[in-house]
RNA sequence: GGAAGCUUAGCUCAGUUGGGAGAGCGUCUGCCUUACAAGCAGAGGGUCAGGGGUUCGAAUCCCUUUGCUCCCACCA
């Protein structure tokens, strides 16, 4: 094969995917191996590929790739997720641009609209993840509101309501009034806001005096029913106890009351309360039997309860009821103010408490087999750190509000009666059939079904069950095979939302965990640090990203960045060393592929020294990678590979088995090469798929599977031999040091030199044709006393000479001999002195002595060594 | 207000049961050497945030101070 000096992943991506495609390499179907499977965390349906996801993905990818190469039954299960608020929120943006408002269809037309969107947008993210070389098993794609889904969904609500779990009442709940619906606590965001702090004053009936009341938020004193103060409170112990004041600019009358949840330090100890729109003055309602006075309608606008303000926004009436009360003297004083608000996490607007009538799931008997799991490791977090978020949560775990006032997601299966009550069923029918038993006059006409939706959620939390069916088909093989899980990727953000409830809804409906380990990656941040966001324009397109650098290159950078539950600093410097390590790959390939093989020659001694070390590297390294995966250190596994073939690989074993030039290679030497170029691949492939694969079909022989996706991964069969490595390790000294040598005095490699040496149990004599090789030597001789025409240096306790024509830099060569020697002499020092310790001599391990003493030994043969030389040179 | 995590080279971060401070990038120097300048060879760079303690021995364990991050709560 001719190959091109760079790498350019253009064509060859592309090709490769469609070539796994074509061969159905990724498809899994239940069988006599051990599975493997991870469920994606299912992005939105109409969303677009972020880095976040690049991240997340290429993690999976490389989990699914490696189990696939040792063997396992791989099954990556991709899928969207219906996204219920933002894709409504799309939908109604995109109907609006088009002059059709929400609120003139009914909710067929709607929907219909909606599904006509998700079919043109919907999918285009799992296309994206394609370019990236994502392993998914595309047949398996499913979406949380296809039919089996919804099914799905539907019988868990029914269950969940029959066992009594499901409720429905007036709560206050979370209200978005640009989604118009209520959310979950878990979809508010709390943000500090520069606010401002109203004084207003409420008259005391039959006073001419004033009860002065601090408040965020003016606009509520239309559904003010009481005022309340703390009953210790010396400032208004003067009131009768039967007292009212009036409602400023509404004139409504309402009483004082008196309860100690009111903090005597906030504001002027006074405290309006509204029942309808705030969380704590809902339950002093509550106590109080106050009336609750709900002044807002659904999009956040003032209704017509009181005749003030009405169709006025709710923030438009902030401002004009500062106005008014100022110019009525009711507003005593207005300051600056920093305060919390919630905010909704979808459509970024502020959150109206409200009350009013959902459903609810009631969590605490969900939670405990979930926190258990937990808990106990039976399901492992990675970083374990987030177990203490999750308890934390889940022992005070709260209701949670599963109705959506929307309609794109599941509709509630409740079917209301014209008397009063309702029934809840999977489906029409079997309502019907409910229904007639408690009223046989009913006809199907007669059920209205509830308007809301289920919370998106309510659907993604079945996900590692339902993308096997085995909600409505609990006993199917596939189910059976792949269930539990093995590892779940993604971000502690959605610990809350998903995460836990899908540990719930595994014990619930299975009776078992529905993954064995979740691997939390962090947030993808620019290099300064900050979020990636559209507003700030620090987000990078990523397939800008894969068109620049190849999705090999982008996998590279994500993969030095990360380590699980920490942040990402990505820089685009990253994608480019990614690229570059492409290169490195394919120009180390392209030299071994050009050699020429002469079969007649016998394997030069350099070689046979250079196989025998290596064969050790490579099984210190795979064990290492091993090690590190085992452990979830991706990035690690990933950085020792790095090396690996870059130092190792391409440094030193390449350029010690490279014939001279034009000179041809024995068969010995270049098969064990591209042995090791093999291995070599195959441990890469999971993260580097498509140059690895590239080149590995140029290298495949007939006997090989048709993929290296398929090829099996590389094991070490024993454990490296630590003496060949240490001993070799001596050779590269010696070789590093006559570089430097080289360096100093400006010796070209070209010019070969001479190397002497006093001969010691220290002289890797074993390795000497590959010091030869790589440090150009004409002659390597062992010498019986130190020379002073040379320059001399000492590896371990081995003296070595490099002779120098002419003459040498006596001065030079003596300070640099003094420093060495200074400095030996102190750290002799600083080991006699751990030695020398009575009680570190008799406390430290065997082995720790035994060191130092060795560092004691090596130090003192260097000095005296150090010190001949010096006296050679005078 | 409460909890958790972090603080190691200029930058981003490793450092596994306590026993010789590491990597990548960047920097500096020299090389367009016939695989690769997307490269090669070499070098410099750290009081492991500060203080205290345990220990023969601490980046590592304990206490404390400072700074940062994040989660939970939501007093108007």
């Amino acid at each position: 094969m001719q190959l091109a000096d760079k790498y350019s992943s253009e064509n060859i991506e592309q090709k490769w995917y469609d070539f796994w495609m074509e061969n159905n390499l990724f498809h899994s179907e239940p069988d006599a191996r051990e599975p493997y499977c991870i469920v994606i965390p299912p992005p939105n349906v109409t969303g677009m590929l972020h880095m976040g996801h690049m991240l997340n993905n290429t993690l999976q990818d490389v989990l699914v790739r490696r189990a696939r190469m040792q063997g396992k039954n791989a099954c990556w299960v991709p899928g969207t997720d219906h996204a219920s608020i933002a894709t409504e929120a799309k939908v109604v943006a995109k109907l609006k641009a088009e002059g059709i408002d929400k609120s003139t269809l009914t909710r067929e037309e709607f929907l219909k609209h909606a599904w006509e969107w998700k079919e043109k947008h919907g999918g285009i993210i799992l296309q994206q993840l394609r370019k990236l070389g994502a392993s998914c098993d595309w047949d398996r794609t499913c979406f949380t509101m296809d039919e089996p889904r919804t099914a799905g969904v539907i019988k868990v609500f029914v269950d969940l309501f029959r066992k009594g779990r499901i409720y429905r009442g007036v709560r206050m709940v979370n209200w978005d009034p640009s989604a118009k619906t209520a959310l979950s606590d878990e979809e508010v965001i709390y943000k500090e806001s520069q606010g401002k702090l109203y004084y207003l004053r409420y008259k005391i009936e039959g006073s001419d005096e004033y009860i002065v009341v601090a408040t965020t938020r003016p606009e509520t004193i239309l559904g003010d029913t009481a005022l309340c103060v703390n009953p210790n409170d010396e400032r208004y112990k003067h009131l009768a106890e039967d007292a009212r004041v009036i409602v400023p600019l509404v004139g409504r009358s309402i009483p004082v009351i008196r309860d100690e949840y009111v903090d005597l330090e906030f504001g002027t100890g006074a405290l309006k309360v509204t029942p309808a729109h705030d969380v704590n003055d809902y339950m002093l309602g509550e106590k109080f039997g106050l009336e609750a006075i709900d002044i807002f309608n659904d999009d956040g606008t003032i209704n017509d309860k009181v005749g003030m303000y009405v169709g006025v926004d709710r923030f438009e009436c902030r401002k004009v009821i500062e106005g008014d009360l100022t110019a009525a003297g009711l507003m005593e004083k207005v300051e600056p103010y920093t305060n919390n608000v919630g905010y909704s996490e979808r459509t970024g607007v502020a959150i109206e408490p409200k009350l009013s009538m959902q459903w609810f799931l009631s969590m605490e008997e969900l939670a405990k087999p979930a926190t258990k799991a937990v808990m106990e490791d039976i399901i492992k977090f990675v970083p374990t750190k987030y177990k203490n978020t999750y308890r934390h949560w889940m022992e005070n775990i709260k209701d949670w509000c599963i109705s959506r006032q929307l309609w794109w997601g599941q509709r509630i299966p409740a079917y209301y009666l014209p008397k009063g009550g309702y029934v809840v069923a999977e489906t029409a029918e079997e309502a019907l059939r409910l229904a007639q038993e408690k009223d046989s006059t009913i006809t199907m006409s007669d059920l209205r079904q509830d308007e809301d939706v289920l919370d998106t959620w309510f659907s993604s939390w079945l996900w590692p069950i339902s993308v096997f069916d085995g909600i409505r088909y609990p006993n199917n093989p596939e189910i059976e095979y792949y269930y539990p899980t093995n590892d779940l990727v993604t971000g502690p953000d959605i610990i809350f939302f998903w995460i836990a409830r899908m540990i719930m809804a595994g014990y619930e409906w299975r009776n078992e965990k529905p993954f064995a380990n979740v691997y939390f990656t962090g947030i993808v941040r620019d290099k300064l640090g900050r979020k990636m966001s559209k507003q700030l324009g620090n987000s990078p397109d990523p397939l800008d990203l894969i068109a620049k650098y190849g999705a090999d290159g982008m996998r590279v950078a994500m993969l030095m960045s990360t380590s699980a539950g920490n942040d990402v600093m990505f820089d685009e410097a990253l994608c480019e060393q990614g690229r570059n390590f492409c290169n490195k790959i394919w120009n180390a390939y392209r030299l071994v592929n050009m050699w020429e093989v002469d079969n007649a020659i016998a394997q030069p001694d350099y070689a046979k020294e250079a196989i025998k070390w290596f064969d050790e590297v490579m099984l210190e390294r795979i064990e290492r990678v091993h090690h590190n995966m085992a452990q979830y250190r991706i990035s690690e596994a990933f950085t020792e590979l790095y090396r690996l073939f870059w130092d190792d690989f391409s440094g030193w074993y390449l350029e010690m088995v490279k014939p001279a030039y034009q000179c041809p290679i024995d068969s010995a030497t270049i098969a064990r090469t591209k042995h090791y170029f093999d291995e070599l691949l195959r441990l890469l492939h999971p993260f580097m798929p498509f140059v690895t694969e590239e080149i590995w079909q140029d290298l495949r022989s007939e006997n090989d599977p048709i993929s290296i996706c398929i090829a099996s991964e590389p094991k070490a069969e024993r454990k490296a031999d630590e003496g060949i490595l240490s001993r070799f390790s001596l050779a590269e000294e010696v070789i590093t040091a006559i570089r430097n040598i080289r360096k100093q005095k400006n010796i070209a490699q070209k010019e070969a030199v001479s190397l002497h040496y006093i001969a010691d149990e220290n002289y890797p004599a074993e390795y000497e044709a590959v010091i030869r090789k790589m440090g150009n030597l004409k002659e390597v001789e062992a010498v019986a006393e130190k020379e002073a025409a040379a320059s001399a240096f000492i590896v371990k306790t081995t003296q070595y000479f490099v002779p120098m024509e002419g003459a040498i830099d006596k001065e030079a060569e003596l300070k640099k001999l003094t420093a060495d020697l200074e400095y030996l002499e102190g750290f002799l020092a600083s080991v006699m002195k751990k030695l020398s310790n009575e009680r570190f001599v008799s406390s430290a391990p065997e082995k720790v002595v035994a060191n130092e003493r060795a560092k004691q030994a090596d130090a003192e043969a260097k000095i005296a060594a150090l010190k001949e030389q010096i006296k050679a040179l005078k």
